[in-house]
This record gives structure tokens, sequence and C-alpha cells, in this order.
DNA sequence: GATAGGGATTCCAGCTACTGGAAGGTCAAG
DNA sequence: CTTGACCTTCCAGTAGCTGGAATCCCTATC
């Protein structure tokens, strides 16, 4: 099978594909002609990357899972610890962007938006707050 | 002032300052040995950058920011749409997230976590789903 | 057999926003 | 005069691709 094949079959971009080859992560045979040839197993790995990346595990995680993947003496501790340190990442960056959206949305709200000038958002990015109301 | 102070009262590193420099963030005079002069707008501008930052705001978008803060004519409309389209995408990357981490939290339960090989989590992404239960 | 198209190949560069490190110049204190 | 803390520039690397150029391969049609 080429690479446009694979491709349209496991939804990552030609492109893409050819990176995990580059970095090691599937390593397709080759063809006379150059070409790459992938099997079932090449296309079932490159699937199992995409679902790993979608669920935005690095390619770093993408490896050792692949690789306890297929490892038939694996422990399931072994998983399930890979992917609860990818939860409390992403639990992580929820939080700094839930902290970010509720400034952010703060300060869009006090915001007129008209055609003056005066902007809470700009004085807030400035430090430069209206004196607290005493 | 130099930039280790400047580092210090913005909390930027120095290095970070350098970088603003490169793109044309901040402009500081030099000084006869060749060393990096800041001076207060510097400062003011760097720790507007910060904050801006902090709020998750690409640094085109601290450009655009910017150019606001000091055109004394500008309209307040213009640095609210900035600051709407900024939470929109922040409110994209919280659903991504949250749809990730609701996935990966549920696998992760279903992971029984102990020293046998078979794990869900690995057969979710490898898509080789137990035959639901009829 | 020439040619046109739609593949495929490699390689190089660029994206975001820094960060690390090497090699060297400057300055104040002891 | 030396030491150490600064400062300088420049180059390279991070993550995970993506775009583009130049070239090659294969098939089909005229």
């Amino acid at each position: 099978m080429n690479i446009g094949d694979v491709a349209d079959r496991t939804g990552l971009p030609a492109k893409t594909i050819r990176y995990y080859e580059d970095i090691k992560l599937v390593t397709p045979q080759r063809s006379e002609n150059g070409y790459r040839v992938f099997r079932d197993n090449d296309l079932h790995k490159l699937a199992f990357l995409g679902r790993a990346r979608a669920l935005g595990f690095t390619i770093e995680d993408c490896r050792t899972l692949m690789a306890l993947y297929e490892d038939q003496t694996r422990e399931s501790a072994q998983v399930k610890a890979v992917a609860k340190d990818h939860l409390s990442v992403i639990d992580d960056k929820i939080k700094q962007l839930q902290s970010m959206r509720s400034t952010l949305a703060h300060l869009v709200e006090c915001c007129s938006g008209d055609n003056r000038p005066d902007c809470p958002i700009l004085n807030d990015l400035a430090q430069l707050a209206m004196e607290p109301v005493r």
C-alpha cells in the first residue's frame, strides 16, 4: 500500500506519515522504485498513533505506549501511569486556560467596545487600573 | 537601567527581553559600552507584554494591543474585538482539552492498573475495543 | 513514442515563543 | 591585577509538523 492510500485510511497527512518514519515511529518497507510500502501492521500502528495524538499524548508518550502495546509482558499499571500523568498535564492546562479565561472574560465585559478610546482592557494590561472607589 | 534590573522588575527573563527587542517589540537605547539601556517607557512596555502574554495573547496580538495602547485615537471596540477573538480561541482550547480529558479519564478508570497485561487504554488506542455486550 | 497527469521521492526552510550554551567584552570590588 | 558578576552576540534546539521546490515514477491517451 502506498502512502496516499495510508493517508486516506488513517486520516493522517502523508507529510505526517513521512515525519513519523523519520523519527522512527514506523518503518515501512520500500519497493524497488523507492516508494514506501505499508503493510497491515504499519497501518495499524499509524492508526494507533493518530488516536493517541488525538488524546493529546506527546510523541514520546506515543512511543512508550506503542512499545507497551507490543510488549506482551507489560503490566497494565505501566500504561495507566502514563495515562494518569498525561491526564494531570491536561488538567493543569485546563486550569491555566480557565484562569486566563475568567480574567479575560471579565475585562471584555467591562469594555464598552464603542468608538471612545477608554478601555479597561488596555488599562489592566498597563496596570493603570482606575483608583478604587473609596 | 540594564537588562538584569529590567528582568528583575518585570519578571521576564533577560533572554526573553532580548528576544522581544529582536522582533521589535521594544527598542531600548544603547550606552557606549554596547549595553542596552532601558527607560521607563521600555519598562512599561515590557510589563504590558508580560501581562498580555500571561493572558495567553500571541505575540502578534501583543503587537496589535501595544499599538492600540499607544494610539490615542483608538476606539475601544478595536481592543475588545482582539480580546473577544482571543477569548474564543481560549474557549476552543478548553473544549478540546475537556473532551480529551473526559475520554482519557474514562479509560484510566477502566484500567485495573495491576500486573496483568490486559489494558482497556491500549485496546481503545488500537481500536480493538471489546465486543459490545448485547 | 511523446506527453500529460497524478502520484511519489528528498531536502530545506519555517512556524511559535522562547531557551541553552559558547565565546568573549565590561565593570566594580578587594 | 584578578575575580566574579554582569553584559554582548551568535548559533542551535525545543514540538510536531507543514509548505514548497526539484525531481522521479507510473499509467493512460493521442
